[in-house]
DNA sequence: AGTTGATGGTTCAAATTTGAACAAGACCTA
DNA sequence: TAGGTCTTGTTCAAATTTGAACCATCAACT
């Protein structure tokens, strides 16, 4: 509760005491939970949270594989380093890049099966951190209420279109 | 710690499917958010959403000014990533490095008179964004929810100890 | 076929992050 | 007071991320 934010009430268009509540708890949680699941993915699996994302991802693509451009927009991450990352899950096996039949340039990332072993065997503990941490501890309606929120932002910047790199 | 996740893996609670979707939509949302974010601050004030979150609560506190420690629990950041990035927030003048008087090993970073400048200049576009792609869409209930969800999330995760660092 | 303008993916240098190691103080207690 | 043990903050090498530059291909025309 620190007053100190002056300009925080000086014009309505800052935010309001509930809204900054709001923004700081979002803010802080989110960098908690990403502290806790990279370090119990690391522990676990030796994986990061952007290689699961990754590999979770390809695992739910029809065919276990996905166009590069494809993937990096499912998982929110630039070209460059999806590309870094492939290549490094691919040097341990658990993705490989084939070159795609219909488009000369395109690359289509491809789950191996030992990515598919590597996923079903770390799931579970990660699933446990996001239950433990988070999920658990909302009732269904907030559950709901979640969801509906993040959707929302999600459509918004969706339709405010251009910063995808 | 990693003994605690332990039995979690024995009995495997997959998420149900609204759980799913609520993980999933927080999940993308944090992403595109944080895009959105980095996004607007490097273009507006050459900061990254890291270095804003410095100054923020270097502002916020009493005197303008934190231990390290404290800064970097409060920021959720490494203790050498933020060693890191207030050396270059020191460099650009926004920051300033004072050694404590009650404790020899101790630093306490100020926020000096440019950097508050900086931030007071920078706030409004800043805010503008969390409002344009997060707050504006939640309704003064949907907020609460939030509020209250982050708060157990962290809370919970404040009750497990052991974070890293 | 040839031109033009987007798109897909990689690559490179520079910047940042990570995690362990380290030095210097503080703190406890016998 | 000495010895042992946390804490604080920095530093270093290695790993990763960033963003622009780049090449090859595609798609739509002419």
């Amino acid at each position: 509760m620190n007053k100190t934010y002056t300009w925080r009430v000086k014009e309505p268009r800052w935010l309001s005491e509930r809204e900054f509540d709001a923004w700081l708890a979002y803010l802080t949680t989110s960098h908690l939970l990403e502290r806790r699941i990279e370090e119990q993915l690391k522990a676990d699996s030796g994986l990061t949270h952007s290689q699961y994302e990754i590999l979770a991802r390809l695992s739910a693509a029809p065919g276990k594989r996905l166009r590069m451009t494809e993937l990096a927009r499912l998982v929110v991450v630039s070209k460059s380093r999806l590309s870094y990352q492939i290549g490094r899950l691919e040097k341990i096996g658990l993705v490989e890049r084939v070159s795609c039949a219909s488009d000369e340039r395109g690359v289509v990332a491809t789950l191996t099966g030992e990515g598919a072993r590597c996923l079903e065997r770390t799931a579970p503990g990660h699933l446990a951190v996001v239950r433990a941490f988070l999920i658990d501890h909302c009732s269904p309606d907030e559950l709901t209420t979640m969801t509906r929120i993040m959707r929302k932002a999600a459509a918004a910047m969706e339709a405010a279109g251009s910063p995808p790199s």
